[in-house]
RNA sequence: CGGGCUGUAGCGCAGUUGGUAGCGCGCUUGGUUCGGGACCAAGAGGCCGCCGGUUCGAAUCCGGCCAGCCCGACCA
């Protein structure tokens, strides 16, 4: 490719609305453009780091077992009627209806059709297992759209299904799928994490999410620094030990004024006492029932874990007019004793390691004292409720949890027969009995991951392309134009290097040295070749490796083979 | 959905007490330059978000709407 003809631009300046690298990067490469909000076109270069994207994945899934399939993209209504998402699925799902007011909606993923097209054609235990895959744009109506690429409505997503006949295979066609996850985030250049997820409101315990890290992602993980152990915060499990106190607190509970005292700080400095040494009772609303959950004062609650604690699908924090109702007090005055029947009350189980609380007292400016948790309250469950923390010991191998900011590109999940049994997904197994396959679903944010490939891996000029995903590999810039030796050198390097397959672009426009340069760091080919007329005339061209900066000067024929043998490397 | 902010040339922005629109980048043409975003000269490019109101006159004042962004809430 010859960059003078080539479709693309670059830019100095940024539309106001882009905020972090992977965005700003993209925008003044050239690379995409924004149509509406959350809805982005991808220029010639963009297209080009994307398909080397989707061809490691098709490599590695192919190379499974996976099959490739298409599904369209518009999805009927009736469809989610079967599955039960149709009224479930939020706003995020965009539904219309066609000229014969027929309900529709773009598929902001793919396990109706893909189960109804399974469905259909599956008779025999002897068609499974089966994967199937596709790569396709699909659409969520975000509530708010933000960092380009990052969380933008329209993206594009390879999402695979697999289909067992019991739950032993279909483990091990998650272990497939999480080893061919590794395998392509490792291929495409990027340093990541694969961790334990929390997941929601399907259930269950077997959902890994791939991480790649960034300062400037939007999740939490904790990982640990002796073992393989991480997860996200959501799911993160604190390695420590609660011990029982060996004596029970004190009967005496008292009623203290604390009259407007509604934070635990306020308490705790009022009553002399570590915030820990608070009880933190916190209304939720349980798939719209109230629940009191316990927590010590310097904790802070996981929804996450008590959605998934509870089988719930979905947890909110309870309006003050149901604190109201439950507590019998202002907002800030909730306590495990005294609320309302039947409320189930959940206690975080390291409450258990202390006794001599304070609590709210579900009376309006009091609180109590002497809170014995054992004796005192009467709690319905306890479990892990709370958030782990950086610097917790690991569940695992007791090593130490530390905390790092991550990018979701991919995410892989045993769904059971959350699909497949209200779908009739059925087969007949080897007993002539009817059986419902067991499925797994496996996402990955391909346009998602080229930007969080960029979040990585930039500078201050620009993008630093790993050489696997890069547009294109290598970019040769001859400068003071009009010299036909620097010009004839600079075309027999490119098609030299073009020839033996080597993805290379040479930037004959007719510009000064310095803008070539700089597009060059911008854009982030992984190598530059620039050929100038003082080197030329000594039979030597420069040869810059973006990544580090560092130059060095080859004999004009050995240069392709040197280029070959560093973007190995790279 | 709550709070805040912004809509003026492709992009970034200025525009005073209301008088019919400007700067930088980019673009076109010519010339001089040419190893880290050159310089000179001449150009092209605007429904000032939309609708209505006030006024002799509105980018500017008033009302409504629409769009975008930021913070929060939300996110199988």
């Amino acid at each position: 490719m010859k960059a003078a003809s080539y479709f693309f631009k670059t830019y100095k300046e940024v539309p106001r609305e882009a905020q972090t690298p992977s965005h700003i990067l993209m925008h003044r490469a050239g690379m995409i453009q924004k149509l509406s909000s959350g809805i982005y076109s991808y220029l010639p270069l963009a297209l080009r780091s994307l398909k080397k994207i989707e061809t490691i994945i098709r490599e590695e899934l192919d190379s499974r077992g996976c099959q490739e399939v298409l599904m369209p993209a518009v999805q009927p209504g009736e469809l989610w009627e079967e599955s039960g998402r149709w009224n479930y699925y939020g706003p995020e799902l965009l539904r219309f209806k066609d000229r014969k007011n027929a309900d529709y909606c773009l598929g902001p993923t793919h396990e109706e059709v893909i189960t109804d097209m399974v469905r259909r054609n599956l008779t025999s235990y002897k068609q499974l297992p089966l994967n199937l895959y596709q790569i396709q744009t699909k659409f969520r109506d975000e509530i708010r759209p933000r960092f380009g690429l990052m969380r933008g409505r329209e993206f594009i997503m390879k999402d695979a299904y697999s289909f067992d006949v019991n739950e032993d295979d279909a483990k091990k066609s998650y272990k497939i799928m999480y080893d061919a996850y590794n395998a392509v985030f490792k291929r495409c250049g990027l340093e990541f994490r694969a961790v334990d997820a929390a997941t929601g409101a399907i259930g269950g315990d077997m959902s890994h999410e791939f991480q790649v890290l960034a300062e400037t992602g939007e999740d939490e993980i904790l990982s640990c620094g002796s073992c393989s152990y991480s997860a996200n915060v959501e799911k993160a499990v604190s390695g420590k030990v609660v011990e029982k106190p060996l004596k029970s607190g004190s009967k005496d509970i008292s009623e203290v004024h604390t009259p407007g005292m509604k934070t635990v700080e306020e308490v705790a400095s009022f009553l002399s006492l570590d915030p820990s040494m608070l009880i933190k009772t916190l209304i939720y609303l349980v798939d719209d029932k109230p629940v009191a959950v316990l927590v010590r004062g310097n904790c802070e609650a996981n929804e996450s874990k008590i959605q998934a604690f509870l089988g719930a699908n979905a947890v909110a924090p309870a309006d003050e007019e149901t604190v109201k109702r439950v507590t019998g007090a202002e907002v800030g005055f909730a306590g495990p004793r005294g609320l309302k029947e039947g409320i189930a009350i959940l206690v975080d189980k390291q409450i258990y390691g202390d006794t001599g609380y304070a609590c709210g007292a579900n009376k309006t400016d009091y609180h109590l004292t002497g809170i014995d948790p054992e004796n005192d309250i009467k709690a319905d469950k306890n479990g892990d409720f709370t958030f782990a923390l950086e610097g917790d010991p690991c569940p695992h191998c007791g090593g130490t949890l530390k905390k790092f900011r991550g990018i979701e590109v991919g995410q892989v999940f045993y769904l059971g027969t959350k699909y497949s049994s209200p779908m009739k997904c059925i087969f007949i197994d080897n007993e002539g009995k009817e059986q419902t396959a067991v499925m797994g679903c496996y996402g990955i944010g391909v346009s998602r991951t080229m930007a969080a490939a960029i979040e990585q891996n930039h500078d201050d000029m620009g993008i630093i392309w790993p050489a696997a995903i890069a547009p294109f590999e290598v970019i040769v810039i001859p400068i003071q134009g009009g010299n036909d030796l620097v010009e004839n050198t600079a075309e027999n390097i490119y098609s030299e290097l073009k020839k033996s397959g080597v993805d290379v672009i040479l930037d004959d426009r007719n510009l000064r040295a310095g803008v070539k340069f700089n597009d060059a760091d911008l854009v982030g080919y992984p190598v530059q070749i620039i050929c100038g007329s003082r080197l030329v005339e000594q039979g030597l061209v420069e040869i810059k490796v973006r990544k580090t900066g560092e130059k060095s000067e080859v004999k004009i024929e050995e240069a392709p083979e040197v280029i070959k043998e560093m973007l190995l490397a790279l």
